[in-house]
DNA sequence: GCTTGACTTGAAAAGCGTTTCATATTTTAC
DNA sequence: GTAAAATATGAAACGCTTTTCAAGTCAAGC
């Protein structure tokens, strides 16, 4: 409870529901009851659009008026309100970020920079969960139509180029997405180069056993696809190879690498989508009695602590830049159908590492 | 561009800005001039409160009426402006949940907790990076006085308490902080029992020399300084042990190895804040030609995969239900001064991991 | 046939700023 | 000294929906 002096309370709070009189001073639910500008402006003695004025800091108005205004605000302890703000100006300093799930460190570096660079340009940031759920992502697209977003971005998601495209209409969207979509403004890393890049390097090493990792399967992931698309252009003699897809945490990878090491033909080099997987590929190797780095090469992605961790080279997305230009790209005025294409970074780890 | 029949055109959108007529087709930008509950009220023939009323599928309206209105609806391509409804109805749906930053995988459990249970419940997720900055944290403070929030989450924070409950004033706000704050509602893992455990753990085990890490010292970090109460507690007699602050990540945790393991007096056991803090100095420790778990025990927190994947126990203080709980005592009737203490659950791994 | 209650419906107020336009006052310029 | 430019200020329209209140319609009950 707030207490106000008897004339700022008989001006302005009497009128409120929430106001009560309680013998000896006069409250109101700060809560409930706010000064609204209309408050402002009678008890300062002004016209709404001065204390409009004052609170944009907008030019023209009179030091003195402009004084007795900020003492009123400050004495009734006054507040925009923010909704009132955004339906009037049409703009809500807002976007919208879906994201699959959460628990899935890979969108840390994604999000970081996404946040970073929506604080830079002073707009905020709604997570949205979509848990792979086509419905839970369609109904996110009526934000925009709803305007209580000014622009959405999208990681990835299971929504059709035809949706997106649809819901493009409504307002801007980027897609900062495993991979481009037609016509759709996006950042995204250039993955089929990054799985050239590896598939070439491990060949030119001379593995002739060389396994592949995937989540989600090629039918609904554009990444699989690009995947077994550049093992199919690189590696194209008979080689003894096997792909794997399904695979998105330490338990699949020791699943898969039980498969992988359980006889005595073992691979070669393993390249797996994402350093988790990779790390219960390893974990799974040594209890059949072989050990990293001495017996195979493995290659993560997303170059996560864990890489740092074990010791195996990770193909690096930045991801945080993607999240950063993404904003930028989605909030810019050139916004428009751009696509930028990220280069990759991969490289052999060297340091010191968590195995011996 | 949409396009529309004549009749919706002249009677709806010709008063609007963007429209325009290109010779044969009326056409609108839908981008900019959305039809509003009036117009739809206008070419269905009824007043704005029954479109109102078919729009939140409030009873008493008359079928034909109704059907009318849908139709209606559908020809606009009509969609509520959720500003308005904000403003209006004074409630968002939204909530605001300030995080440090978010490159830390310990919050993603406790973000997914959060987001479900909020999804669960049809509200929105503000997410609020602080970058443990005061200045950024007072000002998300102020959506809640612009009421562009129904409540905030407060996670790891630098806020006095005298902030706190200056805020509290204008809003619900929960903590699902490290530690309890006096007379703030708050849901949080009971650390310092969880503290106590670990050393009695090892205590019993007859080591002598227990090392233990921290994160902010002890002077702006609440739970560093409850681990250092816990240690005094339990370790009362002269044991030759080293704490080591300003440790957040696997580099860290390398650094203050190199320390540890530096001469031939080497730690019996170790307690990290984090389970990066671990891995670090189990990589430094084989460098200095150590191993885990033959020549040191060690124990992690936060139970993330990497403490699976390497193999060393790790305090879980089921984030992800702190979480959920958070945001259900944030948004339940009976929010109130409660707090809400979690037990934590700390065993000892016994599962295969990437070491050998 | 009349009362009562249930159902329909619309006008208008409330929620709160922003912005435009017209007017009034002051200052600058020549 | 006066025209032009600059500054100061308020009324009113606008953004859009929810909700209350009063009134009108219709059928069931006695």
């Amino acid at each position: 409870m707030k207490r106000f002096s008897s004339q700022a309370f008989k001006t302005i709070f009497l009128k409120k529901k929430s106001a009560c009189y309680n013998g000896s001073d006069y409250a109101v639910k700060k809560w409930e009851a706010m000064a609204n500008i209309k408050d402002v402006a009678r008890m300062a003695g002004v016209s709404i659009a001065t204390v409009s004025r004052v609170l944009n800091e907008y030019p023209h108005v009179a030091k003195d008026k402009q004084e007795k205004v900020l003492a009123v605000m400050k004495e009734l302890n006054y507040s925009v309100n923010g909704n009132a703000v955004k339906l009037s100006k049409g703009k809500t300093n807002t976007i919208g970020v879906i994201v699959p799930y959460n628990n899935n460190s890979c969108y840390d570096e994604l999000i970081n920079g996404i946040l970073k660079k929506a604080h830079e340009l002073h707009y905020q940031v709604l997570l949205l969960p979509s848990y792979y759920e086509n419905v839970i992502e369609s109904s996110y697209l009526t934000l925009l139509k709803k305007k209580m977003i000014d622009g959405l971005l999208l990681t990835s998601h299971t929504l059709h180029p035809e949706q997106i495209k649809a819901l493009a209409e409504w307002g801007k969207i980027v897609c900062c997405d495993a991979c481009p979509i037609e016509l759709v403004p996006s950042v995204f890393p250039d993955r089929f180069a990054a799985y050239i890049e590896v598939f070439t390097y491990l060949k030119n090493k001379g593995y002739k056993r060389i396994h592949f990792t995937s989540g989600r399967d090629s039918q609904s992931s554009p990444s699989t696809r690009l995947r077994i698309q550049a093992y199919q252009e690189i590696i194209t003699e008979a080689y003894e190879s096997q792909f794997f897809d399904q695979c998105f945490d330490f338990q699949d990878g020791k699943r898969v690498g039980g498969i992988m090491f359980r006889n005595s033909i073992v691979p070669d080099a393993i390249f797996t989508n994402g350093d988790e997987v990779a790390a219960g590929i390893i974990a799974s190797a040594q209890t059949h009695g072989y050990s990293y780095p001495q017996d195979f090469e493995i290659i993560g992605e997303e170059n996560t602590p864990l890489s740092e961790i074990l010791g195996f080279p990770s193909v690096d997305y930045h991801q945080t830049a993607i999240g950063e230009q993404a904003v930028s790209l989605l909030l810019s005025d050139e916004y428009a159908r751009i696509q930028i294409r990220h280069q990759l970074n991969f490289r052999a780890r060297t340091e010191a590492s968590a195995l011996s």
